[in-house]
DNA sequence: AAAGATTTAAACCACATGGTTAATAAGTGA
DNA sequence: TCACTTATTAACCATGTGGTTTAAATCTTT
């Protein structure tokens, strides 16, 4: 059994945090466990993406609490990468925030530094074998933030004061193609109707979202959810 | 022990599925299981926004795979009410995006219909807690598509081809201003600049970012990264 | 049938916008 | 120093835009 385990090829890893002697201990937790190698080690998240670049690792254990530069912006610096490098993010904090912006930027697990080691070893394990490891505890917490932001959104999308529902089909049809930058003659053209109809629905359109030009307009109907229906539609997140 | 649950409140339970005997099946499993009341039932989404401002259940479980309404949509309408019921979403499908719209709009725990009796009232008893309950691997199908989204999402704003890249900094300042509806005039005013001044730059934005006219300009940089710089700071979604 | 909203259209006017050319001054980098 | 970029301004002109009034035809709703 543990002749078979030898022979698969070790996960190799690859370890960033400014603090020395965590970085030595970690390191230490993980060579005594075997199952991995630790490729090279490194307190610097600028260091960290050339290392990257260097070593190909399976896995990059990042620290994201770091004074100098930020450990969040070295993920999305990997991520872009686009080597199919896994990172786990460690943290001192469990703060929704911070999970939730590690998450978005493509991290594949997050652990806290106060979890014991066996927890980051099955958590390496995880992520090495291709799934997404986070601690129940901190799940909750990833989620709590993901529903408030898209509750506060959608609030202030599907306002009950959206000025935007004043507007009759036609003059939604208008403002369709003003948002798209299209003159009064060309929406005329597109409409089939006269150019100082078009200035008429415009200019009731201007009172109706209390604007005075059309920039200001397409600005109203971007930010409350005008031209964002279609835009829902096909990525269903923003 | 059983005696001190008894004396507990039970957890008020409303079922939405648009099979009756799949209705009839849940009720029963969750009257064997005698934790928790099934307060009322109902076949069509409909109805259920009704029933939940009626009884005001704690948990409401919903089918979201109807032909008829949508079940996610009644889940937005839920939780529009704000009354703090918590829901958990019935499904046939381990889809991505199915999970992924549904814990968006708000659920708090996603069940497929495949699954043991057992895992349904413990998801049930978790969500009752005020814990979030997503199986593992269903956990995992939300974060692909969690973190997908947002690679898409970056990979199109920090486009490297991105022409706003190219504008100086004046010319941004006046950019920015542009995409706040502001007149020529205006700009001169507060850069402390002649109104020609203001037009050559104009000139030069529209140039560089290969448009027209300011409409165009101002939506290139809503769509370009140039007015989120600012968002991304403050809500850390979209 | 009467009242109201919607869509269409014209004429007029003031001002804003966009296109073009040309020129000066300041700062940057080879 | 020379070339390049950036920022500044002017003058000219054509066209687009926005404000206002007025009004007819159509469609809705009571």
């Amino acid at each position: 059994m543990r002749r078979v385990v030898e022979f698969k090829k070790k996960a190799r890893v690859l370890l960033i945090d400014d603090n020395y002697d965590h970085l030595a201990g970690i390191r230490e937790i993980i060579n005594l466990d075997g199952r991995f190698d630790v490729v090279a080690t490194s307190t610097s998240a600028n260091i960290a993406i050339s290392l990257v670049k260097k070593h190909h690792p399976d896995i990059v254990l990042m620290d994201i609490n770091m004074p100098e530069k930020d450990g969040l912006q070295a993920i999305q610096e990997i991520e872009k990468l686009d080597l199919g490098v896994r990172i786990v993010a460690l943290s001192g904090y469990d703060d929704a925030d911070l999970i939730f912006r590690a998450m978005k930027l493509g991290a594949k697990g997050y652990v806290l530094k106060t979890m014991a080691s066996a927890q980051l070893i099955y958590a390496i394990e995880e992520v090495v074998a291709g799934k997404i490891y986070l601690p129940s505890a901190l799940s909750s917490r990833f989620f709590e933030h993901f529903q408030r932001s898209f509750k506060e959104e959608t609030a202030v999308i599907s306002d009950e004061e959206n000025l935007l529902t004043y507007l009759t089909q036609r003059e939604e049809e208008v403002l369709d193609l003003l948002t798209q930058g299209i003159t009064y003659k060309g929406v005329a053209g597109k409409l089939f109707i006269s150019e100082t109809t078009v200035k008429t629905h415009v200019n009731n359109i201007f009172q109706k979202l209390q604007v005075n030009d059309r920039t200001q307009a397409v600005l109203y109907a971007i930010n409350n959810g005008f031209t964002n229906k279609r835009k829902m539609h096909l990525t269903s997140v923003r």
